[in-house]
RNA sequence: GGAUGGGUUCCCGAGCGGCCAAAGGGAGCAGACUGUAAAUCUGCCGUCACAGACUUCGGUGGUUCGAAUCCACCCCCAUCCA
């Protein structure tokens, strides 16, 4: 494996909190970090101008949506997905496993693979952990993640502990299919809300000497305190010197929890997804900038901010623009919530370096910015 | 002056004797959203002392057990004719 790396720079002694420098090929990333996600080759309403302003390091996209439209073939055609989208930083491609879980329904679930319809025109396809190599490879992200089976919740322990040996088996086969020099291949720990199946995970997985370790299958709509526990319970199984991403988690409480209990890596939609729907998240709290409270309130969505829709515009102005449907609001709103999101991992890091990352989340509780 | 078609709850617009506080949109108000089938979805949306009552369908009378719906006159609006 060429140009990858992980150092681990040192633990928050209040906490146990890892501070972290990943290198990839596109760049390094300070850890924990928080990744913005374009699923579909774009952070939704951002340019990578945008992301560049805003310092985001590296996002996601999606193995599953890139092949659907427009095509691995054509990603590849056009350089990979870096050249493609005006991207030169890192990229982490997610596998589609998350869309078995997520399009359940469309699905069919066999040793072999799984066989989807698309979300798109209905066309069947069928996607094994080969497969989906071939098309993450294709893409050429810094870091690709394994085919693997995300249980609902909740789901019945016998179930819960077939899925995650498939997973288990289909890691092993990723593994076998990738040979990309230039790219990291994570695997994934699953085991639903068992703690003695996601140990076994960790472990498994762990001996599969992966690059990275992902944690999936958390935040499925269980209660916080049964993933913070699972979190707790494979944190002593998680290989020490590679990184460990949480995947799909990164609300503002998520993230300071996460990273207490040793996560590396985060990604999550919400911050891009709520800002299309008005919602902003500051460290103050929530604030629904489409309710009427904001009509004649001529302040910055959050004050002190130092993003550009803080420092340019009101949060009258946007809500007008929400109100409007005018996407611009939609585009000053993920600016804020990405910034956000960003500036709390900076935070998150420097309090690391200080030892107190406890302190940290308390100051978070107290303002009302832990909670959104 | 004549002919025809209309006036419905904030707006548009269905309803055309009881099942109508009145379809459906829109607007408005609020809520949800965590590896994105999401610029999406959900709820409320006449008033109140709210499992009930009261006031609404241009106005006024009338027919009927019962009217937004039928009749008469009146007032507006649109188009056409003089």
């Amino acid at each position: 494996m060429k140009n990858f790396s992980f150092e681990l720079i040192k633990s928050c002694a209040q906490s146990g909190a890892r501070l972290g420098l990943l290198h990839t090929p596109h760049g390094d990333i300070e850890t924990p970090c928080y990744m913005p996600v374009g699923t579909q080759a774009t952070v939704k309403a951002m340019t990578p101008r945008d992301l560049k302003d805003i310092d985001a390091k590296i996002i996601l996209s999606n193995t599953y949506h890139l092949y659907m439209r427009p095509g691995h073939e054509l990603v590849r055609e056009a350089g990979g997905l870096h050249s493609f989208m005006g991207w030169d930083r890192p990229i982490l491609t997610d596998s589609g496993g998350f869309q078995v879980f997520s399009l359940a329904q469309m699905n069919k679930i066999r040793e072999d693979g799984v066989e989807f319809r698309s979300h798109i025109d209905g066309s069947k396809h069928f996607f094994t952990p080969e497969k989906v190599m071939e098309i993450e490879q294709a893409l050429g992200a810094d870091i690709a993640m394994c085919f693997d089976e995300c249980a609902p919740y909740p789901s019945e322990y016998t179930y819960t502990k077939q899925a995650m040996q498939r997973t288990h088996r289909w890691a092993q086969r990723c593994k076998s299919e990738h040979t990309r020099e230039d790219q990291a291949l994570f695997g994934i720990v699953q085991g639903g809300m068992y703690a003695d199946l996601r140990i076994e995970s960790a472990k498994t997985i762990a001996d599969m000497d992966f690059i990275g370790n992902a944690i999936g299958g958390l935040s499925v709509g269980e209660p916080k305190p049964i993933m913070y526990e699972m979190l707790e319970a494979i944190e002593p199984h998680m290989p020490k010197l590679k990184p460990r991403y949480l995947m799909g988690v990164g609300s503002p409480d998520c993230l300071i929890e996460g990273s207490i209990r040793g996560v590396d890596m985060f990604d999550c939609v919400l911050q891009t997804r709520i800002a299309r729907n008005g919602l902003a998240l500051t460290r103050y709290g929530k604030r629904m900038l489409r309710n009427k409270e904001y009509a004649h309130d001529f302040s910055p969505i959050e004050e002190g901010c130092e993003c550009y829709a803080c420092k340019n515009f009101t949060r009258a102005y946007i809500r007008h623009l929400i109100k409007a449907k005018e996407i611009l609001g939609a585009q000053l709103i993920t600016i804020h919530n990405l910034h956000m999101s960003l500036r709390l991992m900076e935070e998150i890091r420097q309090a690391i370096k200080e030892d107190r990352l406890l302190s940290l989340r308390q100051n978070w509780i107290d303002r009302g910015g832990y909670q959104c």
